[in-house]
DNA sequence: AGGTCACCCTGTAAGC
DNA sequence: TGCTTACAGGGTGACC
């Protein structure tokens, strides 16, 4: 489901209800999502406050005054939405199966519930003062929105590369955060297709795509992200993203780019569908 | 070294 | 209507 919006997203969702909140209770209703709950996590986390609620990539981090960060993922289908517990309002979708429900998290005031049907996502707690150097982000490459992704790293990052640029940018070693739809609308905004090879564009074309993506990202955040079929806000509302789509889900339709008439296409890349246009595109 | 692909799992929609 | 198939926003590890 979510890519670097989403996770932003839901961050901002959660935040208000957990930053500060202490964890009065944890409910860990199964013994692993894609992989094992850490061990011992519900008791580990009972009594904790949580102090900040950050992001990596499309990590979710909870650092708690415990020394430890509890890391989310959310996978494909992942969700985490609050309800206040005191007003009694529930964000539950008629469709969405309480046997998904995993994970539940409760302070004094709210409830945060963890559902994932598809079970890709995944939990882990490390001590806060090695995240860096932790298995999940020890070879991630910079944050699309931070200074580190700039246009003089991505040209020396796509150099020599006999990789489709595609690939390329969904390498989370190049740059962390993005997926699938977000490349695709990127590439389409700066006429690049998506089956080009990363070290053969010109550096000027390159580097346009510094900026092309962090407005993509950033008006998807705005936006609340992307809903296709799973990706709620933290507070059941869908994101509006998809409504401004150039190209990903849109086989067949019309190019939106002024005076092109080309045709939307969809091709296979690495198994998963690309979207560009064949005329604006190159 | 670098790149591709199958796989993890469930739900949904399309095709027959 | 019911069955089968393809596909879905991600990440990992085995393989070439």
């Amino acid at each position: 489901m979510p890519e670097l919006p989403e996770v932003e997203t839901v961050r901002r969702g959660l935040a208000p209800a957990l930053e500060g909140a202490r964890l009065t209770q944890v409910d860990v209703n199964r013994p692993d999502l894609r992989w094992p709950f850490p061990t011992d996590m519900s008791a580990r986390l009972t009594g904790a406050t949580i102090t900040a609620l950050g992001r990596r990539s499309k990590y979710l981090l909870a650092h708690l005054d415990r020394g430890e960060t509890l890391i989310v993922h959310l996978g494909m289908s992942g969700r985490m939405v609050v309800d206040d517990t005191r007003l009694g309002q529930f964000h539950r979708d008629p469709a969405w199966l309480p046997r998904h429900d995993h994970v539940v998290f409760h302070t004094g005031t709210h409830r945060v519930t963890f559902n994932d049907a598809r079970r890709f996502g995944f939990m882990d707690l490390v001590a806060t003062d090695a995240l860096e150097t932790s298995r999940h982000f020890v070879r991630m490459g910079p944050e699309p929105l931070g200074n580190g992704f700039n246009e003089d790293y991505l040209v020396a990052a796509f150099a020599g590369r006999n990789t489709p640029v595609k690939s390329a940018l969904l390498d989370q070693r190049i740059v962390a955060g993005l997926g699938n739809i977000y490349v695709c609308e990127a590439l389409h905004r700066a006429g690049i297709s998506p089956l080009r090879k990363a070290g053969r564009i010109a550096s000027p074309r390159v580097r346009s795509l510094v900026p092309i993506i962090r407005d993509v990202l950033g008006e998807a955040i705005e936006a609340g992200g992307s809903s296709l079929r799973d990706h709620r806000q933290a507070d059941g509302e869908l994101g509006y993203f998809q409504h401004t789509f150039r190209v990903y889900d849109r086989e067949g339709t019309p190019c939106p780019t002024d005076g092109c008439g080309g045709t939307i296409r969809r091709t296979v890349q690495a198994g998963r569908s690309s979207f560009h246009c064949v005329i604006c595109q190159r």
